[in-house]
DNA sequence: GATTGTGAAGAACTTCACAGCC
DNA sequence: GGCTGTGAAGTTCTTCACAATC
């Protein structure tokens, strides 16, 4: 299997997700013009995508929705169970951590972090809630890889660099802030001002 | 002012974001090293992604913030308010909702969407709250351009059709199912599953 | 010395186009 | 006929490298 390209990991990641629902919802086959039409992407570019794995190949005929999820799982390696945590108990922080849907998907949020007491013995979840002056330790002690930034925008460099301390492997940040790491550490952030901005800046090339 | 690559939109727009703050702190000048340690991108990428705007050059050093700024705003039309709606006011819908930033940034959030009578009438809110049968009406009258879908992943397909008749702009989807739209409508997700894969797919690579 | 600005080179990604398969 | 797989072509984006500026 030879590198794949950084975009086509992100389609992989979107095929693979659309793949679980074709599975749940009954359907057994699907081909590269279907697929493309549901991530916004070409037939070419879905069957060049599904060309970097290390699936036998069937030419001619669509492919096995079974099959392909599992090539895609497998060479991707969402198969290994991976740990996150939440740093920041604020309405985004909360909503994450009520969402039920991620470890079905491979992924458990297996610990909460704020800086307030209040938050942290009021705030009523499966999942454990520390103060945030425990967050190195908890993360390496529990083996999280990735931290999920929710903190107000002033706390979030600190918070990063609070992870990478904790040799963090990947961060989703959810501030308004931009935060550095350094290149080795995966980092995407997910910023609502931020994707109205771009969503705004592109309707206006359109016209 | 030629055409400005994708790549290099999205990034205005974060520099554009980075900006503002370095402008709240009072900080006047910066270079194409610090905004590049802040949005992630090498110093020649920064200065290749200012050179698409109009921006008059005054080579040899450092930026001017508050022009620099300026010229970003005005050519990816940043200084026109434009009016979003959300749809689906579950968790996520009423966080985007009780988030007071927007205006700030020259977004209103316009209108409130559920199909709940129920939640439209309990949940306290400066927006005006609707049933989902007014919203293309609604979406007409008051000139909305960007539709932010929050409701249940089952629900999104149907949702983006209902914006696509109303002749909506621009999509920002917060769920996890995939949504399709015509070439012509900018679509950004936002998956936190997605998410988590895509890090965790990129975690995997790099070892 | 440190910075920007930018044509040109290089790298990365996407699309084409067609052979091969069902 | 419609599909996949893929080398090759084409396109887009990033980086280099160095002149020009302060």
């Amino acid at each position: 299997m030879r590198k794949i390209p950084l975009p086509s990991i992100e389609r992989l990641s979107n095929i693979y997700g659309l793949l679980r629902k074709l599975e749940k919802s009954g359907i057994k086959t699907v081909s590269s013009a279907q697929i493309g039409k549901n991530i916004n992407a070409t037939n070419a570019t879905v069957r060049k995508d599904i060309s970097y794995l290390s699936m036998p190949s069937v030419a001619g005929r669509d492919y096995n929705v079974a099959k392909l999820k599992k090539y895609i799982g497998q060479d991707l390696k969402f198969f290994k169970q991976r740990k996150a945590c939440i740093i920041g108990l604020g309405r985004i922080g909360t909503a994450i951590l009520a969402y039920e849907g991620f470890k079905d998907e491979g992924f458990e949020i297996a610990a909460g972090f704020d800086v307030s007491l209040n938050k942290i013995e009021m705030i009523i979840s499966q999942v454990s809630l520390h103060l945030i002056h425990e967050l190195e330790s908890i993360i390496r002690s529990r083996e999280i890889e990735i931290g999920i930034i929710c903190t107000p925008p002033e706390a979030a460099q600190d918070t990063a660099n609070k992870l990478l301390k904790a040799n963090i492997k990947g961060i989703i940040n959810c501030t308004t802030a931009m935060v550095s790491v350094p290149e080795e550490v995966i980092i995407r952030n997910i910023d609502y001002t931020g994707y109205l901005r771009i969503v705004s800046a592109l309707i206006s090339q359109r016209k």
